[in-house]
RNA sequence: GCCGUCUUAGCUCAGUUGGUUAGAGCAGCUGUUUUGUAAACAGCAGGUCCUCGGUUCGAAUCCGAGAGACGGCUCCA
């Protein structure tokens, strides 16, 4: 089946879905029903009524009698004011206002909702005369199609949640009961995607942060406040370590920050403007308005700006891991992907206009090398502004900036995507997302180009003419959000980490009592390992289990916990002054002497 | 914030139509066992069945309100 007819028949499933809600509920309004990846849903409002997964047996059922009826469905065109008569006769509100907006306009605007299947011409400003109907048995709905020629041909599907969603996306407008199924060719396909559903669940951060004690969350302290416990910590620490190696090796020096500000910082950056209900006060004596500090580049403009800078002085590279308090509706938290304590591997660059594309390069190169190593794939997205105007900075400035991104993604031959209106306030980004294990595209690293703050804080420098000249900023975080990146990380590596940053590296398992002498001299040797790569002065961090426990058990727990290398150490070994090494791919003996090399390059 | 679902021991989960003293495995503690490649054996302890209120002779179970978590929507400097 290709890609057209897989669409065809999980469009259609929507329709069948609508129906089977109509036959049981007549009195149900409906919104749009479009495919999405792997299934389709349709939108609809029963009113006081709301469907739950109780009633998907019942609609699934109703379903597959529409389906076993076999109906063909049958395309027909009407015209448009027809049409609004036929949404007002049957009760359709919804239909309606599409209806009408496609009389006043050839087009919806309803963004985010795949125009396609509103059955509207959109390349065209034009008010239209006739709209695109299909109907299969009773159900009759306004829809561009295709569709399969008969409700039999749909192949195996499944109701998979339902959820709550905003008519046309908007927060202010009703909220209709939107039903998710999942579809596919065959029954086969449909297992192999649930399962594969099952096991990405296997591997969810959250889960596999309480398995393998890396993080806690507790109400008392706040939705959307993880707390590191001491194995998370070395796995936090570690990563941003590695992710600031590649920037404090082209020049980036360390700074610091409070994270509490007055609010008067934002004032003039401009995020108060835009995000003041984000940004929560605290009075303190002296009369100041603090806030804590959603964002770090106020701060970063005044170290740059407390001394006078030359064009020799250029560029000041700031580098500085900290922590960004925003405040999040409830329902958004979850887990280390959106947290409201965000800990960024920020950094901010102050340079002429001249620097830009080599500063760029050297972060891009750095984000390259660094996620290949991480063996994670990424995918670009160059976040250019839109034109609702919430944005800092003349037009001109937009323009160039917008330009310089995307020269400098062809030049370095990335290929993208445009994320048109997800700019930051003060300029375009380069967005690069990772995916997580049940399919959600996350932003990562992020490089921003900037002319609107140095402009705004008025910061400067003098050129070689002994002009004074405007520089330019340039803000990145290679893992974004350490939280977030530990999400993706953690499910990528399925908590299997890689043995540099693993919390717990090597562990020592007894077979008796008669080797702890013998175990004693093996740490001796593990003290003194240092790996180098891919971070600098790694010492090694072991445990030993030598608890009265059989050596099945031990092994058990050790594989458990993810531990990278086991080493067994029995009366054998001790005699043949070995240790039996057991990882991840398979068990070999090395000899005491050689043990310090051997985990080096492993 | 909105819609839906869920909440039983530290963890994973049983618990029938409302009916004795709410169970199991793992983890923990104690004892025995000193063990060679994914769980030794025995015993003990562990509960505000999320909270508050209601219905009932009787509530883990039914109803209401709230909290928290989860799935979406919206938002995301």
């Amino acid at each position: 089946m290709n890609d057209e007819q897989l669409y065809a028949m999980r469009h259609s499933l929507a329709h069948i879905t609508a129906t089977a809600v109509q036959r049981l509920w007549p009195e149900a309004k409906f919104g749009v029903g479009p495919v999405v990846d792997n299934g389709f849903y349709y939108d609809i409002d029963l009113g006081e009524k709301k469907i739950s997964e109780a009633n998907f047996a019942k609609i699934e059922k109703e379903m597959r009698k529409i389906i076993a009826y076999g109906d063909d469905f049958e395309h027909f065109d009407m015209p448009i004011d027809q049409a609004i008569e036929w949404a007002k006769k049957n009760n359709q509100p919804y239909k309606e206002e599409l209806l009408n907006d496609l009389k006043r306009s050839g087009t919806t605007v309803a963004k985010d909702l795949d125009v396609n299947e509103l059955g509207l011409a959109t390349d065209s400003d034009a008010a239209i005369e006739n709209v695109s109907f299909y109907k299969n048995g009773h159900f009759v709905d306004l829809c561009r199609g295709p569709h399969v020629t008969n409700t039999k041909d749909v192949g195996a599907f499944t109701l998979l949640r339902v959820a709550g969603a905003y008519w046309r996306g908007k927060e202010t407008n009703p909220q209709m009961q939107r039903l998710y199924g999942v579809a596919f060719a065959a029954q086969t396909e449909l297992d192999e995607y649930l399962e594969r559903v099952e096991l990405a669940k296997q591997r969810d951060h959250r889960k596999l942060g309480k398995e393998l004690d890396l993080f806690v969350s507790s109400p008392l302290i706040g939705a959307g406040l993880p707390m590191f416990t001491p194995r998370g910590t070395v796995l936090r620490d570690k990563l941003n370590e590695f992710a600031q190696s590649f920037r404090l090796d082209n020049g980036y020096q360390k700074v610091w920050i409070p994270h509490i500000t007055k609010i008067d910082a934002y004032k003039v950056s401009g995020h108060f403007e835009k995000f003041p209900e984000l940004l929560r006060f605290t009075s303190s004596e002296t009369g100041d308005e603090l806030a804590l500090k959603p964002v770090n580049c106020p701060h970063h403009t005044q170290i740059y700006a407390s001394r006078p800078r030359s064009y020799r002085d250029l560029p000041q590279k700031y580098l500085e891991t900290t922590t960004v308090y925003r405040d999040e509706k409830s329902g958004e938290l979850g887990g280390l992907s959106r947290v409201r304590a965000i800990t960024q591997d920020d950094s901010h660059v102050f340079c002429t206009e001249e620097q830009v594309e080599g500063i760029f390069a050297e972060l891009i190169k750095a984000s390259q090398s660094m996620y290949e190593q991480l063996g994670l794939k990424l995918s670009l997205r160059l976040s250019f502004r839109d034109d609702t105007g919430a944005y800092l900075g003349d037009l001109d400035s937009w323009e160039r900036a917008q330009n310089s991104i995307e020269q400098l993604a062809k030049h370095f031959e990335l290929e993208y995507e445009l994320g048109i209106g997800e700019a930051a306030i003060y300029g375009p980004k380069m967005d690069f997302m990772a995916i997580d294990a049940l399919g959600r595209k996350l932003q990562v690293a992020t490089v921003q180009l900037d002319y609107a703050q140095p402009e705004r804080f008025n910061l400067e420098y003098i050129d070689a003419d002994s002009q004074v000249q405007r520089p330019v900023m340039i803000h990145c975080a290679l893992l974004g959000s350490i939280e977030r990146f530990m999400s993706v990380f953690i499910e990528h590596t399925g908590g299997w980490f890689p043995l540099w940053v693993a919390p717990e590296q090597v562990r020592i398992l007894t077979i008796n009592d008669s080797v702890l002498d013998y175990v004693s001299e093996i740490e001796q040797v593990l003290d003194n390992v240092v790996l180098m790569q891919p971070i600098k002065y790694n010492e090694l961090r072991y445990t030993r289990d030598d608890r009265n426990e059989s050596l099945g058990k031990k092994i058990r727990e050790a594989t458990n916990w993810k531990i990278p290398v086991q080493l067994i150490v029995g009366p054998k070994d001790q005699e043949a002054r070995e240790v039996s090494v057991r990882t991840q791919i398979g068990e070999e003996k090395v000899a005491l002497e050689g043990l310090g090399e051997y985990l080096k390059v492993l």
